[in-house]
DNA sequence: TGAGAAATATTCGTTTGTTTCATGTTACCG
DNA sequence: CGGTAACATGAAACAAACGAATATTTCTCA
């Protein structure tokens, strides 16, 4: 109570600050600008009369005040999440099947979490994972072989929506001491003395292919591997380069067992969706499953962007 | 998540009411419009796609999705009550002394289980009653004697100020089978030939002689009573009448013990506030002591209005 | 069953608050 | 010390909320 009309705008505010550490990513976060975000928290400011972030030095860091109303977010926007969840089920109803395909070989990393909490919210909905490549996954949607679809392609086409999850950086990895280790980003010519180590797909899945080098005519040997792991090892042992989402290789940079450099002067950014059918996206419990997803990676995955528009707009 | 923005003044809105079992005493709790309070839950309800109170037939009451999205209020919003304490702690410190003064003799039914879940949160505050009749409790305030007084009257004082707590209405009460009885409502005349039994104060103290029976010239003798209980009783034993707060005397009225009248035809209604110094109004654990009078006194007591403009507003 | 009273819905204009755009300011990095 | 990235600020656009007046519904009671 009290004078100050707080309101649960406030407290997402919040969270997607201290989270992100900065306005201007919880601003991307939010899909608001830096300025609202800076309004915002500064009315919020005022109506209570403390300071809840500190300003003084980067990254921000949040007040004593800042860190108690953080700790009512945490406990409360769960609490009205659940409740939200609870009547879209009644709305729409609790079961469902959700056959879900996957384009991309790393995207399992933080699937199967996401897919286990959600099955924790959504008992009554049956997940089935697609396996194996697929020429088309999209339009696995149209043949009622697939309900969801994880993509990074979103080329519009009749009867399916597409969701922007998230945007993150593909990163080129190079094994430690490399010469190219030197530069600070890596041109489309770096590539063409060296083996390309990929999963076993197409060229024109590759977006480092299809984006980077063959507009720059630059075609180097490929070696294919099945799992990230495999890749890993293969550019560690110095058999070649690859090219693989930031998220994906943090932990294996921390340890210093490869190193990365951002592929030319902003980095490849790609960013990854899910596609649904028109008549499927407004059912709870699909929207709910992208939602999970969202929020899951958001925690999970480091140096994932909200915007890829954003994250491109130079 | 999901698509619904729902926010906190959704919550309170619905738990009011839901507790006042109507969009216009909803509205008079909130300091709204009924047409604001019709206007925000139906927008509520367009978001969610479901509706949340039945409207069918009154009195209101919930559907499925409108008890759920109660639930979260009565989870929520005390956490956001008690975080937002929390605040003013940090803000104001936690420690402070209040010496009540109190004017009317039945308000000690409300205030002591109110100043005990005040000492819950604030247990720094020290709490003091102060007792006997007091020629102006106003003036205590002043005096530096009490710093908070619990008064009907509202006249404008230099470094005071006045928050509304309620407004109520006095009841006559007469024995059950008494002539007046078969009266819907009573006229000050009806008070000429009985005795006024009343708490042992001045006749300027009590709002039927001062608002009623003096402005129509009727004087009535008196007898005096200490406790409510006293009253009740001597009532019951048609030793004559009485006017006592609705909510002071509900649970004798429901058991036929005796029987209440509204006095004249929109009956006698009254007004309860808190005064503070100035200096004070803004200090943390004081406004906070308000606030719980006020919630405490709304969740407890039948029949109180939020604002006597509006009730009488005829 | 019909009239009156009370409660809720609706329409529309006003106000208030939020967001963005453009730009200024500050802190950090090399 | 530049230069850059991040944050702050002011003005204007925009949207949401609110209130006043009024229509409609529902209840009550005769």
């Amino acid at each position: 109570m009290s004078q100050s009309h707080i309101e649960l705008r406030h407290l997402r505010l919040l969270q997607a600050v201290a989270e992100s550490g900065g306005l201007t990513a919880a601003a991307e976060r939010l899909h608001l600008t830096q300025s609202a975000v800076s309004h915002q928290l500064k009315a919020l400011e005022d109506s209570l009369g403390l300071p809840l972030v500190e300003r003084a030095a980067r990254p921000l860091s949040l007040t004593a005040a800042g860190r108690r109303l953080l700790t009512l977010a945490r406990t409360a926007l769960p609490q009205v999440n659940a409740a939200l969840r609870d009547l879209a089920k009644l709305k729409d109803g609790d079961a469902g099947e959700l056959r879900i395909a996957v384009e991309c070989h790393t995207c399992y990393d933080w699937l199967m979490p996401a897919m286990d909490s959600y099955r924790d919210v959504w008992p009554g909905v049956e997940l089935d994972l697609l396996g194996g490549f697929q020429a088309d996954p999209v339009g696995l949607l149209l043949d009622q072989q697939a309900d969801l679809v994880i993509t990074s392609e979103s080329a519009p086409r009749a009867g399916v929506v597409y969701v922007p999850l998230f945007g993150f950086e593909m990163l080129a990895l190079l094994p430690p001491g490399h010469p190219l280790a030197s530069k600070k980003e890596l041109a489309p010519a770096d590539f063409a003395d060296h083996t390309l180590i990929t999963y076993p797909v197409p060229e024109d899945r590759l977006d480092l292919i299809r984006r980077v080098l063959a507009p720059a005519g630059v075609k180097p040997p490929r070696r294919e591997a099945q799992l990230t792991v495999a890749i890993l090892q293969l550019v560690a042992s110095r058999r070649g380069l690859a090219a693989l989402p930031a998220w994906a290789v943090a932990q294996y940079l921390e340890r210093g067992y490869i190193v990365a450099r951002p592929i030319g002067k902003h980095g490849l950014w790609a960013e990854l969706y899910a596609a649904v059918r028109e008549t499927d996206a407004a059912r709870a419990f699909v929207a709910d499953f992208i939602d999970t997803v969202k929020r899951d990676s958001f925690a999970r995955l480091p140096g994932i962007r909200a915007d890829l528009a954003a994250a491109q707009g130079i």
